[in-house]
DNA sequence: CATAAGTTTAATAGGTCTATTAAATAAGTG
DNA sequence: CACTTATTTAATAGACCTATTAAACTTATG
C-alpha cells in the first residue's frame, strides 16, 4: 500500500515501453496499459498528459539506458587493440540482440510520424561513434590497423550485427534449412561478423 | 466512365499498399483508403471482405512483384563470374532501396501479429537464395571463389545492403557529419559493400 | 424490354479509443 | 484537527473505426 506510492508513474512508463515495443504504438491503447497494471486509465493522462508525450518519455528513457550500457564497456589499454575491438564487437552484437525490438520500433516511429525523426535526431546525438573511433585511431597509431573511413566502418558493424535480430523472421527463412536452430546460426553469424570486420581493418 | 469499370478492385489494393507501407497497418483505416480513391468505404468490404484479408492480398502481390524482379536479373554465362556477382550485388542494392519501406512493413507485420509470421513464411518460400548459390557454385567450379557457407554469405549481403535503407534515419545520424548528402554516402556504401563481399569469396 | 446479376451507395450498429471532468479518497502541513 | 494539495476513480463526450445491411443503381443477357 504505502510502498507503491510513487511507483505508478514509473510503472506506466515501463508497461508502455513493453507494449509499444511489442505491439507497436498505434496497436497499444492507454486503456490496455492501465488494464495490465490494474489501474484507472485516467492516470495515464494524469501523469503524462497525452499518449504522444508518453511515447516521448518512453523513447528518451530507453535510449539513455541502451547507450549508457555501450559506454560502460571497458577497453583496457593493456589489451591488444585487436582484442579490444573484438570485445567491443561482441558487446555490440549482444546489445543488438537485446534491443532489436526497440530499434525496430524506433525505425517505425520515424517512418510513420515525421515529427519523431526530429525528436530522435536530438536524442541520439553523437552517442554512438565514440569507442569505435577511439580504437581505430589506436590501431592506426600502433601500426596494426589500416586507415579506414570510420563512418563506413561503423555502419558495416551496425548492419551486420543488427540484421539477424531486426529481420529475424526473414533471416530465419533464408537459413532455416542449414540451421534449424536459430541460436546455432546466431553463433556462427557473430563469429563471421567478427571475421569480416577484422579483415577490413587488419593489415 | 466505361474504362474504370473493374479497376476499383485493383485501385483499392494499390492504395492499401501505399498507405499500409507508408503509415502502417493499424494507422490506416478502410475509410481513409476509400476516401483517397473517392469511393464508398463499403466497397473495400465488397471486394476484400475484411481489412485483414486486404492486408494478405497486399503482401502476396508485393512479394510476387519484388521477387520476380530479382529473378529476371540476367547473368550471362559469358560474363566473368566475378562480374556477374558484382552485377547481382548492384541489383540487390537497388532492390533494397526500392523495397525498404515494404521490408520494414513486413518486419512489423510479423512482429506485431504472430499470424503474419506463418503467412509470410509460406509466401517467401525458397525464393531468395537461387541466383547467389548458382554463382557461388560456378565460382568454385572455375576455381576463382573460395568455398563459403551460402547461408552466411547471403545474410551478409542482405545485412549490408538493406540496413542503409531500412534504418535510414539512424544511419543518417551516424554519417551526417562526414556525408551531409545521404546520396553520396549511399554511393560509397554500395562500393564498400561490393568490396567487402567480393573479398569474402575471391581467392 | 424485362429480369437477373453485379456494383455502388447511404445509413448505421456496435465497438474502441483519446481525452476530459467532476467527484472521491489519501497524504501532507500548519 | 482543519484545510490544502496530490492522487485516484467513475463516467462520459466526441471521434473514428470495422463491418453489415438494405436499397439504389448499372450492366449483361435472354
Amino acid at each position: 500500500m504505502t510502498t507503491k506510492k510513487k511507483n505508478i508513474e514509473a510503472d506506466i512508463l515501463k508497461m508502455a515501453e513493453r507494449l509499444f515495443v511489442k505491439q507497436g504504438y498505434a496497436e497499444t491503447s492507454t486503456v490496455q496499459i492501465a488494464a495490465k497494471l490494474g489501474i484507472n486509465q485516467a492516470l495515464v493522462y494524469y501523469y503524462y498528459g497525452s499518449k504522444e508525450n508518453l511515447l516521448k518519455n518512453v523513447l528518451e528513457r530507453r535510449l539513455k539506458r541502451a547507450f549508457s550500457k555501450l559506454g560502460k564497456v571497458i577497453l583496457d589499454e593493456k589489451m591488444l587493440v585487436e582484442d579490444a575491438l573484438k570485445e567491443l564487437l561482441h558487446q555490440h552484437f549482444r546489445l543488438c540482440r537485446v534491443n532489436a525490438d526497440f530499434i525496430r520500433f524506433m525505425a517505425n516511429c520515424v517512418a510513420n510520424q515525421p515529427k519523431m525523426g526530429v525528436f530522435l535526431r536530438e536524442q541520439l546525438g553523437v552517442l554512438i561513434q565514440g569507442k569505435v573511433i577511439e580504437l581505430l585511431q589506436r590501431g592506426e597509431r600502433e601500426g596494426v590497423f589500416r586507415v579506414v573511413c570510420p563512418e563506413l566502418f561503423i555502419t558495416t558493424i551496425f548492419s551486420l550485427n543488427i540484421t539477424p535480430f531486426l529481420l529475424n523472421p526473414i533471416v530465419r527463412i533464408v537459413t532455416a534449412e542449414q540451421y534449424p536452430d536459430y541460436e546455432m546460426f546466431l553463433k556462427e553469424r557473430e563469429a563471421e561478423n567478427i571475421r569480416i570486420i577484422m579483415s577490413i581493418v587488419k593489415i
